[in-house]
RNA sequence: UGCCCGAUGGUGUAACUGGCAACACAUCUGAUUCUGGAUCAGAAGAGUCCAGGUUCGAUCCCUGGUCGGGCAACCA
């Protein structure tokens, strides 16, 4: 009978897998596998990234990114990429640049079709105008503090402006005048004519424009009226003809506004979707462009791309590869549910990456000389080692082993258990790719308790790769050659936060909960000498140890690594 | 206390629109290993927020709650 269930349990297991594998799909793609059966229109699908250039892109815009952009491919349409620079007081240059960079570095483009809001200008001016022929917008020559007292509370319906049944005429006068240039900043706006009453917040006459005397990074002077997101979005969506507009949860309560526009100022057969998801939120981390600005001008992190950073820039500056980020958003999913996504996720992305991609190299962090005492005094031998064991096409190299070594300072023990699989005094270790060493003696200073150096014989007949070398022993050590080794600084990173939410903590400023470790560096590290002609953004495994890459900082005098991440290591794990 | 949204193992996402819950990460065994990595095999862990209802049968439909989130910028 149990044998029964159990067999029954598994079969069933392997079936639903299968059928996961190719019908699984997620709530957008249902809305379009929808849409696409009732041809909605024209059976296109067109989606869009429209960022505001007033900040760097994160890990959760990568997984926006992928969306829009997968989604497109999936469905063989198209996926624009639009600034949405309506508010030239906010948007900077730098940021359009970083972002570009950024999309494409995650292996995404937009071909020809690269657009701003701004260019739409013209065309929502026009719009505006309609709206105020047509009765459904007129002019407010109250300041923002009135129209935000009348506009009431969520609970309390809002007031009618007393400007709100101005003539058609009054303001059309009024409008042009606004964009003739004659009013000063905050003087006027232009709202939507709505419901002061609608328990939609949104819905209480909107602002549509507003002036601004402030040129813009694409308009230059030609406008001193911009528009609001609000009168914005949904017709630069319809413009280029997008079907899906796909954005937070945040911007559900302004889907009736974005359909309200539509239904004033378009007809046809053709209409734009807005869509919701949940956004993404990474522990140990924060992702509110707010908090990110302040770790950057406040000097808790050294920039935008500081490898701690969950910024694209600082993902990749970290040694985080393109196709493990995809990897990860391909992973977490989409739905509208809130939701913390385990940062464990996201690195183990990278290591599934970088294991089949990295080649492996030694370096020592924390280095403990080592004296093969009969080993000849000036040879050195040129050891053969694979490059990468899980792809034997990434070949092999050449390793300089000599007398004297240094290894792990964590690799030697004085008393150690017999769970400890490396070095302790008359054990025997195998240093990787040479030969198996046994400690004789070790050399101690008495005040400090400190191990200044180890004395080790090693087995001739023990070389790795020879058939003599069939002899097994539990630990493998990674090592360099002391002459041979060159120095290197490498940063060790560890995660921004020692809290899992430090964003969500109620009367607590997120700032307090920075993890003070993470960044080290230690002092000596070495590297072994096959390092010496690398390039920025190289990535290796420092055997055992974990991934690195070379930073932008990297000079030929003075190699810099950054830890991506550690190798998973269940011996650090045992000793919690 | 108005409107909108959500609620499935520790975390995230599924469940062919009604047939008693799957996958990934994390966790724990064991095998294997010249990386305490990788790989392989396996285990444990939710009975789907609660209460009613419809139904032969509800994670899925209905009703009412509870809890969580969002909405009051001339920001996006």
């Amino acid at each position: 009978m149990k044998i029964t269930a159990t067999g029954t349990k598994e079969k069933k297991g392997v079936e639903n897998k299968n059928l996961n594998s190719d019908t699984s799909l997620n709530f957008i793609q249902n809305i379009i596998e929808e849409d696409l059966k009732n041809n909605k229109n024209q059976g296109r699908v067109h989606t869009r990234f429209p960022p505001e250039p007033n900040g760097y892109l994160h890990i959760g815009h990568a997984k926006s990114i992928c969306l829009n952009f997968g989604l497109a491919k999936q469905y063989n349409g198209l996926c624009n990429l639009r600034f949405d620079d309506t508010n030239p007081t906010k948007e900077e240059e730098e940021y359009i640049n970083s972002i570009i960079e950024d999309i494409h570095w995650l292996g995404f483009d937009w071909e020809d079709r690269l657009y701003y809001a701004s260019d739409y200008f013209e065309q929502l001016y026009k719009w505006a105008i309609k709206l105020i022929e047509n009765g459904k917008a007129y002019i407010d020559d109250q300041d923002s503090e009135q129209i935000s007292e009348q506009k009431g509370t969520p609970t309390k319906p809002g007031k009618e402006s007393p400007y709100r049944k101005r003539s058609i005429e009054e303001n059309l006068d009024l409008f042009m005048r606004m964009h003739a240039g004659e009013f000063p900043d905050g003087s006027r706006v232009l709202r939507a004519k709505i419901d002061m009453a609608s328990p939609n917040m949104h819905l209480r006459d909107p602002v549509l424009y507003r002036i601004l005397h402030t040129p813009h990074n694409h308009t230059g002077d030609k406008w001193c009226i911009y528009p609001m997101y609000d009168f914005t979005h949904g017709q630069s969506d319809y413009l280029e003809g997008i079907t899906h507009s796909i954005c937070t949860l945040e911007f559900e309560v302004h889907r009736p506004l974005y359909d309200w526009f539509l239904d004033q100022l378009i007809n046809g057969n053709y209409r734009p979707q807005q869509i919701e998801f949940a956004r993404l939120n990474l522990s140990y981390t924060v992702m509110s462009k707010r908090m990110l600005l302040e770790l950057v001008e406040q000097g808790y992190v050294t920039g935008w791309n500081d490898p701690r950073m969950p910024t694209v820039s600082g993902l990749r500056r970290r040694g985080y590869t393109p196709e493990s980020i995809r990897n990860f958003a391909e992973k977490i999913g989409i739905a509208k549910r809130e939701n913390i996504i385990d940062v464990a996720l996201l690195e183990h992305s990278v290591r599934e990456d970088l294991n089949k991609k990295a080649p492996r190299v030694m370096a020592v962090l924390n280095p403990l000389k080592v004296v093969i005492t009969n080993f000849p005094e000036d040879k050195t031998e040129e050891l053969e080692t694979e490059n990468n064991p899980e792809d034997p096409g990434m070949g092999t190299r050449k390793l300089p082993f000599s007398r004297e070594i240094y290894i792990e300072q964590e690799d030697f023990m004085e008393n150690p258990s017999r769970k400890y699989f490396r070095l302790g005094p008359g054990r025997e270790v195998r240093l990787k790719s040479a030969y198996i060493i046994k400690c004789e003696n070790y050399i101690k200073n008495e005040k400090t308790g400190e191990i200044i150096e180890l004395h080790c014989t090693y087995d001739p007949d023990t070389k790795s790769g020879s058939a003599t070398s069939q002899r097994k022993v539990k630990g493998t050590l990674h090592w360099v050659s002391a002459k041979h080794a060159i120095r290197a600084e490498v940063r060790l990173y560890d995660r921004l936060f020692n809290d899992e939410d430090p964003a969500g903590k109620k009367d607590r400023d997120f700032k307090e909960f920075l993890n003070p470790d993470s960044l080290k560096i230690p002092d000596n590290c070495l590297v072994e000498p096959s390092l010496k002609n690398i390039k920025h953004g190289d990535k290796f495994q420092f055997q055992r140890l974990g991934y690195f890459c070379v930073d932008q900082d990297s000079i030929s005098d003075k190699l810099v690594f950054n830890r991506t991440v550690t190798l998973r290591n269940t011996w650090a794990k045992m000793n919690k």
